[in-house]
DNA sequence: CTAGTATGTCGACGTTCGCTTACATTGCCA
DNA sequence: TGGCAATGTAAGCGAACGTCGACATACTAG
């Protein structure tokens, strides 16, 4: 699974929470967050910190990897993103 | 390479935009922040919003990919984590 | 019907973000 | 020696963050 969203991010870490059997309550615990900051991740809020997200996914025990993988075939290069449109959808309204 | 924290962010986004032979002003540019955004999260900034940041490392073509890797036999939880003690030092001084 | 659990939303609050503008430092090169 | 590019820092500002506490909804027992 790839990330390149904060919905993809939110959709990971609900899907790895609900495997790990833990309500949005008990993980916020874990993490040493609100709940609410549960809620709002998990719907793709794209103006989460970093840091916490990282101890997020660190307390499900899903480690990020970056870069290439070298299992994988294909050439996984981003080949021209439309940054202006990324950045206009996410910065607008919501 | 595995992303834990925020510093890991940072190191792999300069790591990878000097590869890309970018200064931080032309990157900054592509994503489309402040110059002064990547200096800070380069440096580790623990407060830099996701979104941003999954931008800056697409615009590199940095996929990040999240789950186990089969080849990790171990567990790769994190045992017990002094939740608190790690918020209290993320949190105060800076 | 009542109680309990899980999830999502709201308003208020203090803190921090990312931006702009400006200045300092370092290294390179003519 | 001077200019220039790249990097790091600082102050000020409007906007958004994350927290608390309360409330609403849906679902599941009992």
């Amino acid at each position: 699974m790839f990330i390149r969203t904060p919905q993809d991010i939110g959709a990971l870490l609900r899907e790895h929470r609900q495997e790990a059997g833990l309500d949005q309550a008990e993980l916020a615990r874990r993490i040493g967050v609100s709940r609410q900051w549960v809620v709002e991740v998990e719907r793709g809020k794209p103006r989460a910190e970093i840091g916490l997200v990282l101890r997020a996914l660190n307390a499900l025990g899903t480690p990020l990897q970056a870069g290439l993988i070298p299992s994988f075939g294909g050439v996984a290069d981003t080949p021209d993103i439309d940054i202006d449109a990324i950045v206009d959808a996410a910065r607008l309204p919501r």
